[in-house]
DNA sequence: CGAAAATGTGAATAAAGCATCACATATTCG
DNA sequence: CGAATATGTGATGCTTTATTCACATTTTCG
């Protein structure tokens, strides 16, 4: 039988400047698109009007429609990443619990990026899960938080368990932030929702006889 | 300008028990499909075809596709919306530890009814979102957790807002429970992920000095 | 320059889905 | 029974969308 996977290979490497400038111009087209009209309305044509070319164009560089959404996932996963990964690894955050800081404040501004993008991006990942290389950002998230995790052992509740800890956090993280963007803006005052995550999180791995802020 | 709404009003009424159960049946077909090809593969033909009745007959009763997943939506809704409820009324429940187990293990459960058909479902809210009926699940939940935790403000931290405290109650719960049961099967072995999300929530609300269990 | 390669075009094609309608069958009830 | 009503049928029309292809334009480089 067929491949189930989905042929996700650009068709054509850019070469010129100029079509380098038009793979550039689609994409930023997709996403823009894909914001105004979702995904159903996020048609081939209208992306490539909207990228001022033609639909021949998008297709030399792209074999089809999903491979397409799957650049956007990827790239979009990997900002994600980065952004958590980078907060974890700040010598800054030396404890546990700047290290928590760090990541909430890291996670909520993720999802101002582009909430609306991030969102439709993740209702698609489980149809582009098909694809080879779009691995779970999720997964590399709750890895990072973990490896973080087991460093400040020290600091943790005892019978705290870093692997299951780290996707309660993750996933409580990645569901607020996106909850206070996209539904509850009025949570994102004064930092409201950071604080609350912050709370939340700190009080279910964080020792509680340790050094304490003044409450 | 056309109504941006949908018109999501059944086109007649069964009167007979022969159209009931043609009603039934579509309704039932239109889970399963789209259980099993998601949203996009759920067809209107393939809808009657499982059902096994023709097309005309689907269309006899909803006017369209969307009207067809919005009964979908509500009943799946009133469906979760009535556990929450039903375990936040349990006279038994009557502490703020004991509610908050309650409404944990009605989350948890809830996802277990169908978690494919819930995670469809939910992500096509935002699209039903237009029809008048279809009020967000979410606020519901929302809304009942708040005056439980207004019911027991005695039990609570000092300076916890019932308000906030609701929606990052629901956000976590909701979340946690859609992860274990979609991706993270093995946390629910032993009421695993119960425990921890009894912990997570718990150590946020409850006040600390208050009657507590061995540790 | 001018030939070859790269890039761009958009009408045409084909596939798929929603929804309709003219007609068939079943049920009710006087 | 037989007329009126309710229910069921599925080929058909229509629209939308993805994708292709034969050809036009631009760029490269000897």
């Amino acid at each position: 039988m067929a491949s189930q996977f989905v042929d996700a290979n650009p068709r054509k490497l850019p070469c010129q400047a100029r079509s380098k400038a038009t793979v550039d111009a689609v994409i930023t087209a997709a996403a823009q698109v894909l914001i105004e009209r979702g995904y159903e309305g996020a048609t081939t044509a209208r992306v490539a009007e909207r990228a001022g070319v033609s639909v021949g164009s998008l297709y030399q560089y792209f074999p089809n429609k999903e491979a397409l959404i799957a650049v956007l996932i990827e790239r979009h996963a990997d900002e994600i990443v980065g952004i958590m990964q980078q907060a974890l690894n700040d010598p800054a955050n030396a404890t546990l619990e700047d290290g928590l800081r760090a990541i909430i404040r890291a996670g909520t501004s993720a999802h101002h990026l582009d909430p609306t993008l991030h969102k439709i991006l993740n209702e698609q990942v489980p149809r582009a899960g098909r694809l080879a290389k779009a691995m779970d950002t999720s997964r590399q998230i709750t890895r990072a938080i973990e490896r973080f995790l087991r460093a400040h052992a020290s600091e943790m509740k005892p019978g705290c368990d870093p692997a299951v800890a780290a996707i309660v956090i993750e996933t409580a993280l990645e569901a607020l932030a996106h909850k206070a963007v996209i539904e509850r803006r009025d949570l994102l005052a004064d930092g409201l929702i950071e604080r609350e995550i912050f709370s939340l999180i700190a009080g279910y791995v964080s020792r509680p006889n340790g050094k304490r802020r003044r409450s």
